[in-house]
DNA sequence: CTTTTTGCCCGAAGCCTGTTCGGAGAATAG
DNA sequence: CTATTCTCCGAACAGGCTTCGGGCAAAAAG
């Protein structure tokens, strides 16, 4: 029998995450919506096996969460535009951060390149992104921004499961 | 007795989005494993009037679909860049949708502003990036581009449901 | 090689929750 | 006033989630 006085047994140790394990990450980031068993039909498995993984999964956070997707423009936000932001010194300031509270703010990185910050939003108007530029511009670390608005998008979904190998594949001289 | 001989009745006639409906939106963006009770609870609805609204919800195309949302570090992809695109002619054309094929690729704006296109894309390494940058200077309307590497991401969700009205009132004289 | 341990899987079962149904109540139109 | 429509609720059914115990194979220990 094992003792486990001084160390304490992890309920979930770092395991590798396998080729199962990606494709059911591929199918609920798809649709969450779909049943365990039916799951386990797509992967070879069964219900309470794939119950187990995806437990897993969510606990070394992998599986970060279920949410809905919403449609920006059927809720009355047509307008999606990515807002690029430079700024004196370092851009990550608590006046920055705070944008985050309004909810046509979707993303907010710290980029390289000529800018500091890609904040990404969706409006309801072009008068309401007029407001929100103003009320970024209003911040003092701000020195400019360059705005360009999504005239029709194309492909929006959430961060894939699979890896294409082959770009990491030595690449041919050209 | 209404005749519907010639016309036939709609299942979800187009609706008002109520604050209710937005409450409970809110709620679903967030976290769409919570239970329709507690959902109800939260709205101030028993378990089956969510329900409802929530199925017709869905009809209308306002949930789009409910996804897990994976992380992409954990997953072997840390590295998440913007990239922009400038096209000869104009940008829409099946090659340039194709990148969609990749899982790399979660984003695809035909955008104003200098550039045509703006791609989001979620890669393993720099190697990786480098090697979908040449697929893409590899199609032949492809005149430009430029990366931005998103440093760290402080934000990044899905459309919101709530609106903010002070956005759109009429901007005071500076 | 044998034994033990570990990890992963499955079938069965209980319980919680999604889903449907019928009816009540309010608001509106006729 | 009456009829219609719309939305809601309580109850009940059904289905899926979740847990449990046990089996099997591979790896580790002896």
């Amino acid at each position: 029998m094992q003792k486990t006085d001084s160390l304490q047994k992890r309920a979930f140790p770092p395991r590798e995450i396998d080729a199962t394990d990606r494709k059911i990450l591929g199918e609920l980031a798809r649709d969450a919506s779909v049943s365990f068993a039916r799951l386990g039909e797509a992967v070879g498995l069964s219900a309470p096996a794939v119950h187990e993984r995806v437990k897993r999964l969510k606990a070394q956070g992998v599986i970060r969460g279920t949410v809905a997707h919403l449609d920006g423009a059927r809720l009355g936000k047509p307008l999606l535009a990515f807002v690029h932001v430079t700024t004196k010194g370092w851009g990550k300031t608590r006046a920055l951060m705070s944008l985050a509270d309004l909810p046509e703010v979707e993303e907010i990185h710290s980029a390289t390149g000529d800018t500091c910050l890609i904040i990404k939003v969706r409006v309801a108007s072009s008068l309401a992104l007029e407001g929100l530029l103003s009320r970024i511009y209003d911040l003092p670390e701000v020195r400019a921004t360059q705005t360009y608005v999504a005239l029709s998008t194309h492909l929006e979904r959430s961060p894939q499961a699979e890896v294409t190998q082959a770009l990491e594949e030595a690449e041919t001289l050209r």
